[in-house]
DNA sequence: CATGCATACTCGTATAGACGAGTGGGCAAG
DNA sequence: CTTGCCCACTCGTCTATACGAGTATGCATG
């Protein structure tokens, strides 16, 4: 690495702007110009407090900045690097077509086997359980539900946590309620028991994780997640399934295409 | 208010979880239990230093957290307080069918009067400059396009921000060329034009914003953005338009409608 | 009554220091 | 050579203090 003078210039104590904040300014630059690279280093706050001349709770705080920003992160006892932008899932419009559920596998696996990486789903549970109000709307007024919940991995990395709900009069004691719903997934089954889908609606969202939402997702701070709620509907126009679905926001884009009608 | 002890517990010093976010879950609880509503005031630093016997520095920590969260709010000289949710906008995936285009305002008014807020669209910029890489590679490797530049505002405050490129050969010297595009908007222009829209493709990204995005949206700490790229085809095939769009994610709620194919 | 200032309270910025804990490299002992 | 320890370096947590600046309120002055 280049000397830091040569990549960080010095502080203008003329500018009303924060000390913390016009280092913090330096270094966002320095990143988006690529002097620091994805996954590289960057100067420790001993460094920075030596270089700036101020002390090393400001050095800090402009660390503090970058880090909600997404732009960096810590590692305790390593250093500060700067945030590799992971490979982000696509995620198209169409990906619950069903020409795509002919195979046995789910849609999950066969794409990110495609992609080269390896996915894993863990966490699965399967219950009944009581509706929650929102829940209880959508699915017009049922009280309990069947819920399917599981956890997606690509390369070990958590990047999406989805809950299925189901109304009883469906799902109870069908494939619908095992851990393993069989070929095609559950939409598949549903179409069997009678459920021909007609269409979905889909919510989406994006706001700052939970605490726990942190955790399941092991998400790095200055990250959000999407939240994506849908709704499946049978031909009879009845909602057959809510799919309440978190995702780390760095691991996807999601595509959608529209007809112009 | 209540008093601080009778909302807000001790310190557990044999837990090995931090000082300040063990304050900071305490102060999220009392927000989720709606201790605290949206927009009151929590307990300043003093009161949190004096109730828990800790350095202000502490208690600061434990707003930030909050605050990165997009749970609270800090207001120079008044206080901090529980950030209100804003009235979200709903754009649903029909916004752009050719039946909402007969009228003369915009859809972003219409909608806007209908659920009674007051909309304003400014910073209205219009000029042919340069196609970035990536809008080029979108509207089919042309290199300069006509740019059109707005940002919207409900109620006075700036919701979305958003730019439309369109290639030169089909829009200059038109009235898609005007700041005023006249009714139905350039859509309309468009298919005058005999660029009749076939589709539209959308994808969707959520980020935190970058320092101007902030600037630009007004976005307090903690409020991600959605990122939405939007390109028009025509029934030639043809990408006649590409729309990027940032919008402040704690303001809208996406809805898409999906056929089961 | 109205104006304007003093003041108390709020958060913002910055310093200096202390100790803890995770990481990794090098060196010494076996 | 391998094992294990030490040490230097890293970030994490916390204290104590100081001054600045924005806000709101009330009181004194005109």
């Amino acid at each position: 690495m280049a000397s830091l003078p040569s990549i960080l210039g010095g502080l203008d104590p003329t500018s009303d702007r924060a000390v913390f904040r016009q280092i913090a300014d330096q270094l966002r630059e320095a990143i988006d110009r690529g002097r620091f690279k994805e996954g590289e280093k960057l100067p420790s706050e001993a460094e920075l407090v030596e270089h700036y001349g101020v002390s090393r709770m400001t050095v800090r705080n402009s660390f503090s900045i970058l880090q909600g920003e997404g732009l960096v992160h810590a590692e305790h006892g390593r250093g500060v690097f700067v945030r590799p932008r992971p490979p982000v899932r696509r995620l198209a419009s169409d990906r619950f077509a069903r020409r795509h559920r002919e195979q046995g596998k789910s849609a999950f696996i066969v794409e990110a086997d495609a992609a080269g990486s390896h996915p894993t789903v863990d966490s699965l549970e399967v219950k009944e359980e009581k509706a929650s109000q929102d829940i209880s709307t959508r699915l017009g007024s049922v009280r309990r539900v069947l819920a399917r919940r599981r956890r997606y991995l690509l390369d070990g990395r958590p990047v999406e946590f989805a809950t299925s709900y189901l109304p009883l009069d469906i799902a109870r004691g069908t494939q619908i309620a095992e851990p393993n719903p069989g070929p095609g997934g559950i939409y598949a089954r549903l179409e069997e028991l009678g459920h021909q889908l007609d269409h979905f609606e889909e919510e989406i969202r994006a706001r700052m994780p939970s605490p726990s939402e942190v955790k399941t997702l092991q998400l790095a701070s200055g990250v959000p997640v999407i939240h994506l709620i849908r709704t499946a509907f049978d031909t009879a126009g009845r909602a057959v399934e809510v799919c309440d679905t978190v995702m780390a926001a760095d691991a996807y884009v999601l595509s959608y295409q529209l007809p112009a009608t």
